[in-house]
DNA sequence: GACGGTCCTTCCGGCCAATGGAAGGTAAGT
DNA sequence: ACTTACCTTCCATTGGCCGGAAGGACCGTC
């Protein structure tokens, strides 16, 4: 055993996440695998500095200083900034769900979003990582992956609803077009309802550095005008990405 | 002393700051009143967890993994997601920075912000905080902060630029103003060649809860107008804010 | 090429702070 | 009144933390 007092203590901060915002202290205790009094006695620090908030219900929640910290974190801060104007300017031109995403490892992780009133509900949020398969930008990211990634996420595609491609021959032929006509779609494939079109986000260099891609209710209307708007922003955001601003973001 | 490792560690967290995103070892033991070996163990075990990172210059930032948690803190959580569409909707109508600020203490803390291509450069920025008096948003919250608040303001009115508010009556003149006429401006007293509005966001019960402002190069042209567009986008983020949504902000 | 500076890393024995079982208190459900 | 689940406090034991010191890497400067 031996674990040191602070992993233990950020054992419980990770005990928190997408599913469990709120947790009692002896969730926490349980999630994090300490015995119930040493988990109090460490939340309670974890309080005192601000790590930690306590809701009127009794249940701990990660607290503001922590938020404060988050923030600070150069997560793809260049691409960010970079990126911000262009999203508004797409979202004003097609009232749709924007998002902004990276590959992470074998899945995308959603970098910023916008989403207005009358967008279609989606899963995905600031932060939250989904698998690359069943998503627009996902599939823009895994055509543009190194070969290894490709191979270990063709491997397991789960199905999320009855339209997520789960077999690996056909979804290798979709990111053969996609990396022959330049943008990526999908259709019910995540969540019911929601269709996706995106585009890669190429840096300075040419290489795809990020995704853009846009969430709507149907798709086969105006295809045409959608990939043409993401494409301008997909471009004007590559021309800002100085190799300076860029360097910030880490792996 | 006897700082326990927790908290120990936490100070090393601490020392990380809007100015001081990126921190090499010696600093970070400097500013969090550690010795260097220590720190240096504290550090090693907070980058093995990823709650820190290391450039590759071999200074630390905050690592991803507190961004991913400080993305799960619900700070005025129903806030952000009932104000953003309506954010949108402004920065379409303005092309402005459009910020959405609370109170926090004796400072303005702002939770969101949009800016775009030509808009104004301006200081703020999410999860910072600024002076009170110096901006739209807010003499806005202090126009309508409890009185002890109000007063303790008032006797801080340090100068940020040549046409900051120092006097505490003018300010009050001001603050009384800003509730009879349901606006605030600014004109340059924060950050030159920037003017601001901003108008109250009222919750369920009337009470104010956040504000709205943007900023703008030059104020007297169309203020009427973005006051306008200001109290329609307000409105509306009230209107959205059921008290069910709103509980989960904490103080 | 020796020197002064700043930085990072490793080591280890003394000592003190973290540990966690146990007991007591609160609250809600049966 | 009993049961279950939660939170909080206490304290004797002990094992992990502490941090001075030593060593190494990497600048620039003389």
């Amino acid at each position: 055993m031996s674990t040191s007092v602070t992993s233990r203590a950020l054992d419980l901060l990770g005990a928190f996440g997408p599913e469990h915002r709120a947790l009692t202290l002896s969730s926490l205790a349980r999630r994090a695998g300490l015995p119930l009094a040493t988990a109090h006695r460490l939340v309670a620090e974890l309080h005192r500095w601000g790590a930690l908030a306590r809701l009127d219900t009794g249940e701990y929640v990660i607290g503001r200083r922590l938020w404060d910290l988050g923030l600070l974190a150069p997560v793809q801060a260049g691409l960010r900034q970079a990126a911000s104007p262009f999203l508004h300017d797409l979202y004003g031109a097609t009232l749709a769900t924007v998002h902004l995403a990276v590959r992470d490892e074998l899945e995308v992780l959603y970098i910023d979003r916008i989403s207005g009133h009358a967008s279609v509900p989606v899963v995905s949020k600031v932060g939250s990582r989904l698998p690359m398969h069943a998503t627009g930008v996902g599939k823009v990211l895994l055509a543009h992956a190194p070969e290894p990634v490709r191979g270990e996420v063709l491997q397991r595609l789960h199905r999320v609803t009855p339209y997520t491609v789960t077999q690996p021959a056909r979804l290798l032929e979709q990111l053969r077009r996609v990396r022959a006509e330049g943008f990526a779609t999908t259709g019910e494939e995540m969540s019911p309802g929601a269709c996706s079109v995106a585009v890669p986000v190429r840096g300075p260099d040419g290489e795809v550095v990020a995704a853009l891609g846009i969430v709507v209710p149907d798709l086969r209307r105006e295809r045409a005008r959608l990939v043409a708007a993401l494409r301008v922003a997909a471009q004007g955001i590559g021309r800002v990405l100085t190799s300076a601003q860029w360097k910030q973001g880490l792996a």
